[in-house]
DNA sequence: CACCTTCCATACGCTACCGTACGGCCAATA
DNA sequence: TATTGGCCGTACGGTAGCGTATGGAAGGTG
């Protein structure tokens, strides 16, 4: 029998640990990533960690693994457009992927971009992923009849600016900070070419 | 007599170490910039930092001040448009700020900001840089005739590109990356009310 | 020359962390 | 019940970093 998770002495798997990870991550950034740590947040010591894992950077592939399938996977979910709803759909990207909507999820992303600046295993797969994203607004600005450059242009500028903008502390700024990132929405997506939104 | 720079054995201050300290942040973000490390760059020991600091905060704190100070002072020396050229000026800030244009001040804007997400005084810090920066770009779009809401819009837009491009690994994807980030300006500077870039 | 101030080196204790060795608990199975 | 293997606790050695204490070199000043 498996075991119940309503069990309170439930083993730890590989994908716990990494979930937990991926937590601290967010919290404390790669540099405070620490086994130790951890394993005093999963209420166990590093007896357990490492029984899962060979050492720390066992760990920290597999977090950047699982992030990696994730977005992945959610980026091709949130921009399976049905037809005729592309521009429609851009927003809805840009309105997920902003930053007071899944703060976690944005941590995570930071504290993985942080580190891939200085970790080519990390950097590899930040490209990977950023591939797969900006190919796929690219085709939705496509799907809106945007010629190619300028789709290619504006799926940068795209995330670049959702990125950057949660690197901002910009819920200090704007008394209307909706109002305003839904101007900035307009400025990325409307197209002088395509259909008006 | 002052110390003279020529001399083999020019004696340390504060301003020396926080310069040496800035680059090592860059480098390896505040977690790395460790003084023992610091020390070794600098071929001295940590006594000297002693002398000179009352401890390790007491050094980031003089990092990030002397940050502060110089990024506001470029910001107005950046943006000090003659009038009629401001839309050109507005080019000239997102290409000064360009990741590629100066990495290396690049690096130290995103270590500090990764800095700022975990610790209240260095987001204290950005906000306000960041404070400045919105309010010269913003002047620059209203004197291009972009009414005002539109102009903040667009600043805050200005930045956050900025500042999120340099997170992806641009470099890898387009052949023609010049073309594209002109592009981007284009998209981003040219507005639909003001004269046509 | 004697003396003081400035700046740095050395040595120390302390803590946090990594990785390993090894022993113990518990469930499943024969 | 006896045994086995999966999972974890404990203890250890080793390193790196922080901050302190203290001594020493170099140069100015009386």
């Amino acid at each position: 029998m498996e075991n119940s998770k309503t069990k309170p002495r439930a083993q730890l798997d590989r994908s716990a640990w990494v979930l937990a990870a991926t937590d601290l991550l967010a919290k404390e950034g790669v540099a405070g990533l620490r086994v130790e740590l951890l394993a005093k947040h999963l209420k166990v010591t590093k007896g357990s960690f490492y029984w899962h894992f060979k050492d720390r950077s066992d760990l920290l592939q597999s977090v950047l693994e699982v992030w990696k399938e994730g977005r992945i996977k959610d980026i091709v979910k949130q921009t399976r457009a049905n037809t005729g709803t592309e521009l429609s759909q851009l927003h809805h990207v840009i309105d997920v992927y902003s930053a007071s909507r899944s703060r976690k999820g944005m941590m995570i992303e930071l504290a993985v971009r942080d580190w891939a600046r200085r970790d080519d295993t990390a950097a590899a797969v930040v490209e990977e992923v950023d591939t797969w994203r900006l190919k796929c607004a690219r085709e939705l600005f496509l799907s809106c009849g945007v010629p190619m450059a300028e789709a290619s242009s504006r799926s940068m500028l795209l995330y670049a600016y959702v990125f950057g903008v949660s690197l901002m502390f910009c819920d200090r700024y704007a008394d209307n900070l909706n109002d305003l990132k839904n101007d900035i929405a307009g400025l990325i997506a409307s197209s002088s070419n395509a259909t008006k939104a």
